[in-house]
DNA sequence: AAATTACTTAAGCGATGACTTGACAATTGC
DNA sequence: GCAATTGTCAAGTCATCGCTTAAGTAATTT
């Protein structure tokens, strides 16, 4: 149902700083391109690409209205990279100390995949 | 506490499908460098590249035991990076049609740093 | 000790990415 | 209508990135 994952677009998208302090800003409410653009040291033809890579990785989205175009911060965007990011902390953190045996043992399923003569140590 | 993120470096890390995979396959088990490069049709020396590249970001660590390396994913990296996008799609959530307003009842300070003149509509 | 395995390092190359400038289009205010 | 505001599009520049090849080191096997 969901995109399954425009992560990589996601991903690369906010791996840029600007990108990343435009999200920032757009989580506190909605904004016009020239407001996004005011605090950064660039020109707005750059902040217009920038925008765009957001909406094309559904990050954001935007709607113009007269001669202004209004971005806002698109949850279902963030949803599907969280979801991504929390399932590989999930297995960094199953694979810790002695927790991993229990959850193993729990959901043996998750350690299907092991590759022979490895036994998973620590 | 946490290392006020290389949230930069995360995302840049991971912003790249190689070294999505090379995170993907590490969630499993620990692997030396030579497994992690052998399903890709590349270099074992670009393979490294990524490799220096995820642990400086802190996504994964390695230690040497006589010449062979073995990598493993780190829960750290990844949970600073599920904190910041669980933040930035908690903010997207807080916007959504009239949630936003139930929410910011709730908890008012979530919205302090509103810019006048906004009214953050919908 | 010679050959093999498992990396490591450095230099270089082509593609992509983040900007710029400049010219243009479409509202809106006077 | 004219001018400012707000954004769009296209081209070009420069740095960074992902990869390669080639040469080197260190541990292990035979």
């Amino acid at each position: 149902m969901l995109k399954h994952s425009d992560i990589d677009g996601s991903l690369r998208a906010l791996a840029e700083p600007t990108r990343r302090a435009i999200v920032e800003r757009l989580g506190v409410g909605p904004a016009s391109v020239s407001d996004l653009a005011r605090p950064f040291a660039m020109s707005l033809a750059a902040i217009v690409q920038h925008l765009r890579v957001l909406e094309e990785s559904g990050l954001i989205a935007s709607e113009k209205i007269g001669r202004v175009r209004t971005c806002r911060i698109e949850a279902h965007g963030f949803s599907a990279l969280a979801e991504w990011v929390a399932e590989r902390r999930n297995a960094a953190a199953r694979k810790l100390d002695r927790l991993g045996a229990i959850l193993d043992e729990a959901d043996p399923s998750t350690n299907a995949t092991q590759p022979r003569g490895k036994a998973d140590p620590q």
